[in-house]
DNA sequence: TATTATACTGTACATATATTCAGTATTTTT
DNA sequence: AAAAATACTGAATATATGTACAGTATAATA
């Protein structure tokens, strides 16, 4: 399979992200409308361009006759690995940070996810994470404004909301007054985007 | 869910064929090509029988706007409904408040629970529980101080902290400095306590 | 440097599709 | 005995939808 570009990925979500919400794939339109495109032919050459890399596959004449070709569809459970949110030095997903697995449905939130990451502190807490949450991480690097990002900055790993300012400046902001926005330049930092946020899991 | 005839039962099974088969839903004429009907309309009144019944849900005006609402349940794990959380008049845990089933393992929480919560408001924003957010509600009036409760006061059902303050005087709390305590005399007021949180799910 | 792929807007149109209306007939429920 | 649900055929139609065509622009590749 040939390699996918950002904004075919992000076609390649909505239509997964559609079909597990409605039970039936999107329309040309309907991808627009949840992208932001205003031509349907947008939709249709980023189809096309994903039917040819083999992602997904086209019912000529069909409407909403698209599949997903992967679809590693089971339905079944996985053990996911609990991180701890270190604090610096170490490296996210070293075998040392698994706190423990926990058993959990595949397709449990709206997008696939590889792990759980422990919170720690509160500089997310306006947008309802808690100290202890854990938050499903996405790895990815393929993050829009306003994502909730799981970022390296400096050996340090943060949650922040994630917003391209310009090409090459990044801020990285809390959802807590008492938290200054961090603004990243790409030249001179060293930022990593290890994933994202696609949902969270409280247990009291 | 109420019966299903043989006919019916046929066509329902025709579309979770079809759907497996090429992963979107039948059209009608599709229906009508695979059990032999010779109009579409045999296949639409089918359908919306089986709609009625609960066996399916239709999007009207949308091209193969089907999807079959008992989902596929897997070994260990249970279904648990989600209800909304509905402002007045209306009991919890009514049939016609369940949105949707959600597949969980059954050990997911801390503790055991009935169902989530759909939460609406941001009364309790500041204990980390956002708009959206499905809080996993066991059914017990056995509450201590500090617990989440989902309580129903005079038919409006809340989310609150809970507090005794002396025999028969409780008192909610919310969490968001815009919200006002609740004093509730047990003797003068009517208060049920319909359970309490052991946990929270965030689907992004 | 030319070519191809990517990434769009915008218009237009044939057809795929849902859905209504008019019938007929049998079975089940009230 | 009447009403409602089931189970169809057949025709008609508004609209939902795929898809082609005409452009523009930038990045990647040969």
């Amino acid at each position: 399979m040939k390699e996918i570009t950002s904004q075919q990925q992000r076609v390649l979500d909505c239509i997964q992200i559609y079909l597990k919400k409605t039970g039936f794939p999107p329309t040309r339109a309907d991808i627009c409308k949840e992208l932001g495109f205003k031509s349907p032919n947008s939709a249709e050459t980023h189809l096309r361009a994903l039917e040819k890399k083999g992602f997904i596959s086209i019912e000529s004449g069909t409407s909403r006759g698209i599949s997903v070709n992967n679809q590693n569809y089971s339905s079944s459970d996985d053990e996911y690995p609990v991180i701890g949110l270190v604090a610096a030095g170490s490296p996210t997903l070293a075998e040392e940070n698994i706190e423990r697995m926990i058993n959990c449905p595949k397709s449990f939130f709206e997008s696939d996810f590889d792990y759980f990451l422990k919170v720690r502190g509160l500089s997310m807490k306006d947008a309802g994470i808690m100290e202890d949450d854990l938050i499903a991480v996405k790895k990815t690097t393929d993050v829009k404004d306003g994502d909730i990002v799981i970022a390296r900055l400096e050996d340090e790993v943060t949650v922040k909301f994630f917003y391209r300012k310009s090409s090459n400046i990044v801020e990285l902001e809390p959802a807590n007054d008492n938290f200054d926005n961090i603004l990243v330049n790409l030249e001179s930092d060293q930022l990593h985007i290890e994933g994202k946020s696609v949902g969270l899991l409280r247990r009291n």
